[in-house]
RNA sequence: UGGUCUAUGGUGUAACUGGCAACACGUCUGGUUUUGGUCCAGAAGAGUCUAGGUUCGAGCCCUAGUAGACCAACCA
């Protein structure tokens, strides 16, 4: 047991102090308590992973458990989906719990709670319980049926529970403090009337238990050790262990409720409500599309329970706000996928290549690898003969030297079988290429073992047979939203951000062996990516999804072999303006704490950067400045200098960025802009 | 105008009870390669929000600022 010694996340840290002060590893319990009105998204799994990961570490037991108390919102179908979904992932609960199986010891309590003076039926609307209950400044102040005799408590309670009021009618009401700076302890509800029928209990109840008034008393019942939550609970926190103490027994374990970061993805949106919205307004097609970042999405994509669960366990937890960024859940993928995904061959945007010197109706079956990274993976046989596909990106007519691709008078290898010379091309009317032309070498076949097999040439393409190729529906993905976080801008809807672009689907060819794959088999298709075949798929038309791009360093080098000069420009611009924009934004990151004198200094260089970029640059700054003050203030000093030391008229949307940062309430920036917007009489 | 929480490279997380800031992703070099993938070797990048204090010594402790998040649903 030479354990490597692992760094300690903080809740690890409090069940090992725990464990230190005397706690038996035998009460540690956790549980992963899911509303059923929705589905679950990747958020959800670094929630699922804190407390299954725990479970797995200290060898303890984890309960899923439904929070089903507001039977408005709930249903059967969800419940089941979340199951699905959390098996998927890999993890198992031990116990499958509901809040609902609770109701009547949660009744029995309130009973009690009503004895002890320590809890009343409200009778007012709730509208007049929200204008008692003070504001965050203010305390509240006592609602007139507080006082009521525990007998008429009683009474109205087991009516409220046998159904004589209508909705609305009737609250119960804990009786704490009116006063207290947590709003949540002005004498919270812990029932409301709700004449719906719920999913499990049916009409037996027709009072419902508030969320405060069930989660500590179901973590109590099921003997849960540690409660883990996100962070906007911990205002709860002082209720949860008010009710707690109410009815906790010395004798048993008692639960501790603490909380951590939630999970923040860019380029996506989170919350249940505005996923659902995205499906009930067609944006997308369902909750499990592809593009969706539900666990049934991801899993339709194409993302393994593996890969999943790693990115989980790398983004880690704390108690700060963070934003992770996407690509690390791809690279999470292609780690994953790298090991276990069969190599094959696809060709999404074909061009004909014609071998001239062929023998026509020759056709050759040629052993190609499934796996370089398994060797277990064995090998498969594909065809070849005269006439092939291959990607129209992988030809140009002439190209530079760092275009290591088919030209005309090169050569490269076709993957798996021979080296090919471009010899010419036939184009159509309009100079669109139709047919490439090219000879063989026929001595250089792969594994063949001849000198020639061995020799070195720069690129390797992929291709298809065109005659022995399936023709297949190919759907590509790109992120949803345009904007890193779509719902974060406070005077714009999250769908302003859409981008219209998410879903693209085209035709391709792939090689006769895919023929028989099966729903959500997954693939690489060399050199492109990695794609899995979507449940659409019929007997007749297989339908793969892109799950993610091969990492590709020569995409971006592109645009500069594309034109030598643009690429001496983009070096000089790189090396003159990625420092000052970077500059600058560091800039905004500090300037707001800093002291007077020391913004000054900042200021100034803030100003000596921005007389290096261009107003280009500096939008997509201030477009993405919306919520930090800092960065605004920054952005609207450099814009100020740009706009003067370039000559620039500032356009509309510039002059609307200016006028908002006047109008802020930040004194720096409101300063700032007004400098600015007086300059240029805005 | 209140309460609570948070602040470490571009991003995320570490740094055991104070001891020369580490890891992953990303970026950049070079090598291997019949995938411009993988793999291998290496580099750049923060001195830990600000100011002050305690200490031989502070990212960790204290004080005061600043910024951000959360809190007034008969939702969870």
């Amino acid at each position: 047991m030479t354990e490597e010694k692992k760094s300690l996340n903080f809740l690890e840290h409090i069940v090992e102090e725990d464990l230190d002060n005397g706690m038996d590893p035998n009460n540690l319990r956790f549980r992963f308590p899911p509303e059923p009105n929705g589905y679950l998204h990747i958020g959800h799994t670094k929630a699922i992973g804190i407390s299954f990961g725990l479970g797995l570490t200290y060898n303890a037991p984890v309960n899923l458990r439904f929070d089903d108390t507001n039977p408005a919102k709930e249903e059967q179908e969800y419940v089941d989906a979340i199951k699905k979904d959390i098996s998927w992932l890999g993890y198992q609960w031990d116990k499958e719990c509901y809040s609902s199986d609770y109701f009547q010891q949660l009744y029995d309590w309130t009973i009690q709670l009503i004895k002890d003076g320590k809890a009343y039926v409200d009778s007012q609307s709730s509208e007049e319980i929200a204008a008692q209950k003070g504001t965050t400044t203010e305390p509240g102040i006592n609602s007139p049926y507080r006082d009521r005799s525990v007998e008429e408590n009683l009474d109205l309670f087991q009516r409220m529970k046998l159904g004589e009021f209508d909705e609305g009618e009737h609250v119960v009401r804990a009786k704490i403090d009116m006063a207290d700076p947590n709003m949540l302890m002005r004498d919270p509800l812990m029932y409301r009337i709700l004449k719906k029928s719920h999913h499990r209990t049916g009409d037996e109840w027709c009072i419902y238990p508030m969320y405060d008034w069930t989660h500590g008393e179901s973590d109590y019942i099921e003997n849960i050790s540690h409660s883990l939550c996100s962070l906007e609970f911990k205002p709860h926190r002082k209720l949860y262990d008010w009710f707690l103490d109410q009815i906790y027994s010395n004798d048993s374990i008692r639960p501790k409720q603490r909380e951590f970061a939630r999970l923040n993805l860019s380029y996506t949106i989170m919350s249940k409500r505005k996923l659902l919205r995205l499906v009930n307004e067609g944006i997308v097609n369902g909750w499990d599309d592809p593009r969706m970042p539900t666990i049934s999405g991801l899993r339709r994509r194409g993302y393994t329970p593996a890969s999943i669960r790693k990115f989980v366990e790398t983004v880690g937890v704390a108690k700060r706000e963070n934003v992770i960024d996407v690509s690390l859940l791809e690279f999470c993928v292609r780690e994953d996928l790298n090991k276990t995904a069969p190599r094959v061959m696809a060709v999404l945007d074909p061009v004909k290549l014609v071998i001239t010197n062929y023998p026509n109706e020759k056709e050759e079956w040629l052993e190609a690898e499934n796996n370089p990274e398994d060797e277990t993976a064995g090998s498969r046989k594909i065809p070849f003969s005269k006439e092939l596909y291959i990607e129209r990106e992988d030809f140009k007519e002439e190209a530079g030297k760092k275009y290591f691709r088919l030209t005309l008078g090169k050569e490269v290898r076709l993957k798996n079988a021979y080296i090919i010379r471009g010899e010419n091309v036939v184009k159509d009317s309009n100079g669109n290429i139709t047919e490439i032309h090219c000879t063989y070498d026929p001595k250089s076949r792969s594994g063949s073992g001849t000198e020639e097999s061995k020799r070195n040439v720069k690129g390797t393409l992929h291709w298809v047979s065109i005659q022995h190729a399936i023709p297949t529906e190919i759907r590509l993905y790109d992120r949803l939203f345009n904007d890193e976080a779509p719902d974060s801008h406070k005077d714009k809807d999250f769908m302003e951000f859409l981008n219209p672009d998410s879903l693209k689907v085209i035709r391709g060819y792939v090689e006769p062996s895919l023929k028989e794959s099966k729903p959500l088999e997954q693939f690489q298709f060399q050199r492109l990516g990695y794609f899995n075949v979507d449940p659409d798929s019929t007997s007749n038309t297989l339908v793969f999804n892109k799950t993610v791009g091969l990492r590709d360093t020569w995409a971006k080098v592109k645009p500069i072999a594309a034109n030598k000069q643009r690429n001496a420009q983009l070096q000089e611009n790189k090396q003159r303006e990625i420092p000052a924009i970077d500059e600058i934004k560091k800039a905004g990151k500090k300037y707001t704490n800093l002291p007077e004198d020391k913004r000054e200094v900042l200021k100034i260089k803030i100003i000596e950067a921005a007389k290096k970029i261009e107003i280009d640059e500096l939008i997509p700054l201030y477009e993405t400045a919306a919520k930090k003050i800092g960065t605004r203030i920054v952005t609207t000093i450099a814009l100020g200098v740009v706009l003067e030391t370039k000559g620039i008229e500032p356009d509309q949307s510039t002059r609307d960025f200016i006028l908002k940062g006047k109008e802020d309430a930040n004194d720096l920036l409101s300063k700032e802009a007004g400098i600015l917007a007086s300059k240029f009489s805005i």
